[in-house]
DNA sequence: TGTATCTTTCAGAAGATTCTGAATACATAA
DNA sequence: TTATGTATTCAGAATCTTCTGAAAGATACA
């Protein structure tokens, strides 16, 4: 296998996976192909690699700059912008943690708390009061192990985990 | 507001959830109205509840039940098959867990074990093999994090996390 | 065996999402 | 100021996903 079909295989794989994860297609795969770019690339060099219309890469280049996961870069002499993607995956997962959950978490939590208004105690509303509950205190946790993980550096989550695993 | 109003809102808010998730949105919106049912339902009882056609309801309840999420319940003298779903917070996100991780998380390793053959020095195939090689390690070591979160119960996790906290 | 009840399947319809391409806006330099 | 290269927007087209409804397939019982 050469580099250029271990880099559409990857760009490919990385687009699916996207898919899986509410994530369009074409935003994941400019993110796998800045992830595996030595240099920053402009707009135009993205619709030639992913062949896509400019709309729809400017769009999508927008996209991952509001999550965090791209940057613009400017070159001197250059009127172009150019992109470069974060490389660290434990960024890369730190900053999709910081979204998802200001973006899902965060406003869940806030429905299951209006929820927890209902008084009453026939047998239907206790069953959802109970559920609510649960779920609330789950995410509440899961909420706060987040704010710690993302405060957390790499090194450190390793070494926890590791030191848990064993 | 009254318990109708809330498990309505809980139905339309785990639907919405689910779908930023790539779940789709009538599977995640049986599986909260079975979550907050005090007893177990027939698909019938799904259609009218939810307004779905028959074959949506069969559909997804199939989905749920390869999951791991909801289970059929027999009751005597009664022809229909009635469903119930898992109600620990704990094991439904274990679940979803155990199948994620063996669908996407599994296959990726792989793929990225193929693409780890390419062997060329030119700066593409540098940046490349560098980036294939830091996801493979993070997604290794997140899957064996996983492992062991599968294989925990909730009062270890619920005590660790708790630790690591503080 | 026949009939009634319930479940499954699936082709086409409906709906939702994403993409294109052209028009417009913006920025820079001459 | 105008010309030129680049970025953004957005209506309609294309594509992908989900849903319906009807038919076929099971199953249980008389």
């Amino acid at each position: 296998m050469d580099w250029k079909e271990g880099k559409d295989r990857f760009i490919q794989a990385w687009g699916a996976l996207g898919t899986e994860w509410g994530i369009n297609r074409t935003m994941a795969q400019i993110h796998a192909l800045l992830m595996v770019s030595p240099y920053s690339l402009s707009a135009e060099d993205i619709t030639k690699e992913l062949k896509i219309s400019v709309g729809n890469a400017n769009m999508n280049i927008r996209s991952l700059m509001d999550w965090g996961l791209v940057y613009k870069e400017l070159k001197a002499g250059e009127r172009k912008e150019f992109f470069v993607a974060e490389k660290d995956m434990w960024k890369v997962v730190r900053q999709i943690i910081i979204n998802r959950k200001k973006r899902e978490l965060e406003p869940m939590l806030k429905i299951l708390e209006e929820i927890s208004d209902v008084k009453e105690d026939s047998e239907e509303a206790v069953a959802l009061m109970k559920a609510v509950h649960d779920i609330k205190m789950f995410s509440s946790k899961a909420d706060s192990t987040l704010d710690m993980l993302i405060k957390a550096d790499s090194n450190w989550f390793v070494g926890t985990f590791m030191k848990m695993i064993k």
